[in-house]
DNA sequence: CTTGAATATTCGATTATCCATATATATGAT
DNA sequence: ATCATATATATGGATAATCGAATATTCAAG
């Protein structure tokens, strides 16, 4: 007797802590605009895919094939609100993951210079920004 | 005008401090062999190839194979010593890489269990040890 | 110079990864 | 319902990664 509404409403908001195999990680971080993604995300706190085709510069299929993969490995979360869909980085993540991914911006900030600053763009930009 | 027989002697020990991509570095950690190989080596200061192939029960030719991947990036240097040729992390090494190995380390002993164990069986062994 | 041990490399086949293009789905507004 | 925008996926092809097996190289000891 599950109710066919409200299907597994629990599971949604209560996340187990995840597990992440170092393996796992590392390849889904070996490609630069999956790198670069995961460390916007995390500079930005969530971004959605037109943001980050267009700080990317890169088409839209290719930003949403290499997101598809993180989520699909747990390293990002999704949720939709309107038409746009916001990526995020679930809390949930091991400590260090995080550690990983902070000392590899730290220490990398060349790669996120151009990103953020389009980023700071779009927002700059009185018109049209994704709400 | 070049010495012919000690080409090069400069640069064999002044090593400068390396770059490392962060995608050269997690692409050379997307492989099981190669970052177990690597957490082995930092925990065992060196390693010959005869070592790695006990503790990881691969065949020789794999482990040389993804050691010279490693080589080749720089992530691992090289001492030949007799028979024997001994692989080592550079201490040049941006000190990021050394704190994103030691995380990774840190929080996933379960892999580096057996191949620990062995590498002691190995060392316990009175006879035929690599020296 | 020959032998044996340690290590490296080559070869061919298989598999995985990445891309561009085209198409499909979902949402919001008209 | 129709249209436009945002996002996702499917398809096919090119490139790269990986493997096992066989072969080469290098060194030490006779």
């Amino acid at each position: 007797m599950i109710d066919k509404k409200g299907a597994l409403p629990a599971q949604e908001t209560c996340q187990q802590p995840i597990e992440i195999s170092p393996i796992v990680l590392f390849k889904a971080l070996s490609d630069e605009l999956r790198l670069v993604s995961m460390l916007l995300i995390r500079r930005r706190a969530e971004l959605c895919v037109c943001e980050l085709t267009e700080a990317l510069d890169v088409s839209q299929p290719k930003v949403s094939r290499h997101l598809a993969i993180l989520r699909d490995t747990g390293l990002v979360a999704t949720e939709r609100r309107g038409q746009w869909i916001y990526y995020s980085i679930p809390p949930t993540l091991p400590a260090w993951v995080f550690r990983v991914l902070d000392e590899t911006a730290a220490h990398n900030e060349a790669v996120l210079k151009s990103p953020l600053a389009k980023l700071q763009a779009i927002v700059d930009r009185p018109t049209m920004q994704c709400p």
